[in-house]
DNA sequence: TGGTACATGTAACATGTTACATGATTAG
DNA sequence: CTAATCATGTAACATGTTACATGTACCA
């Protein structure tokens, strides 16, 4: 009986779990640091699909540690539904991007406000590059390098931001505002 | 009484609203051309919406035309819900990218398959670019220069799929398989 | 001893997805 | 005349968001 097939982010969580017993708390944090960039979770999804995820078998929950810390792990179960989950094709890309959604409807805002918008997103994304590129070198410091895959989503992050950042200076002085 | 804030999927439907009268169909192709690529709207979405904002008096229905089309305008309680929205503050970017979960799970796929789904991916988002660029050259030979805002949005994607081809082209070939 | 980060969970609601039902018009 | 495309709509369900409720442990 192969059940209702695995949902996405249930098994992002699946995934992680195989690096050993986490809790909602570990998971979230994981999530947010491993995949973050390019999934995300929230901490509500996390505990519904724990949850379900414990009452379908695919993962069982150890005893309560300190702060009511309650540790899952994987089943036999939960490993072989996220081995079929991940061979699985990946399915489309899903992107966003509500300040291009202001940008295509410029005509329609305050020039001041969508060139303050600009500025503060700008800002934001070269934040995310610093930050890709201090991860990056502190894996490089430290020796700890990070495996094949991990480096190869890292880079996408550091291709993406670079990119981004390309179009925000590209932008004409009409939107980006003069400076 | 300010009701209920717009979600951004009818705002985006009211913005797309300005050039004129349109039915769900219209709404839904004009979307998928002019903004489908950082947004996306799925025809049972527009349907809902249409009715809802209806209701709410920010859109009122035509007549029924040839094929049962119903043609929607705005209203002005409908021009000035978009402005309102359209002004504030856009919200964070949301991607989500399942290629990318594939490969952060790589270590548990099937290289080959994995190098395939890469493979798959990879000519889409060549297509994609290939794509823009024939608007873009379309654009300069008919002369019929797109506005400044939409420059931006197609320069947009230009950048962001060059920015992913280039990220395609400098993986590994652990995960590319080797050609 | 008080504030911050940790930690779990629920409820209500909004949004997004998929599948289905129904039919009209047009192009070949 | 028939297949493809146009066109609207509903229903059921899955997923994502926001807000709230309730504490615990740690560190300065």
């Amino acid at each position: 009986m192969p059940s209702k097939p695995l949902n996405s982010t249930a098994a992002s969580m699946l995934g992680l779990l195989h690096q050993g017993p986490m809790t909602g708390w570990d998971l979230l944090s994981a999530a947010e640091r491993l995949i973050g960039n390019f999934w995300s979770l929230t901490q509500s999804q996390v505990y519904r699909e724990l949850a379900a995820m414990e009452t379908a078998g695919l993962i069982t929950a150890g005893t309560r540690g300190p702060r009511d810390r309650r540790p899952y792990e994987l089943t036999d179960s939960g490993r072989g539904a996220f081995a079929e989950w991940v061979n699985r094709e990946p399915g489309k890309e899903h992107i966003r991007i509500p300040l291009l959604l202001s940008i295509g409807f410029g005509q329609h805002i305050n020039p001041e406000l969508l060139a303050h918008y600009v500025a503060e997103h700008r800002a934001r994304h070269a934040e995310r590059l610093a930050n890709y590129m201090n991860v990056l070198q502190n894996a490089e410091e430290s020796g700890l390098v990070p495996d094949l895959y991990r480096r190869a989503t890292l880079r996408f992050g550091l291709i993406y931001e670079q990119a981004v950042l390309e179009w925000f200076d590209s932008l004409p002085a009409e939107i980006r505002g003069e400076s």
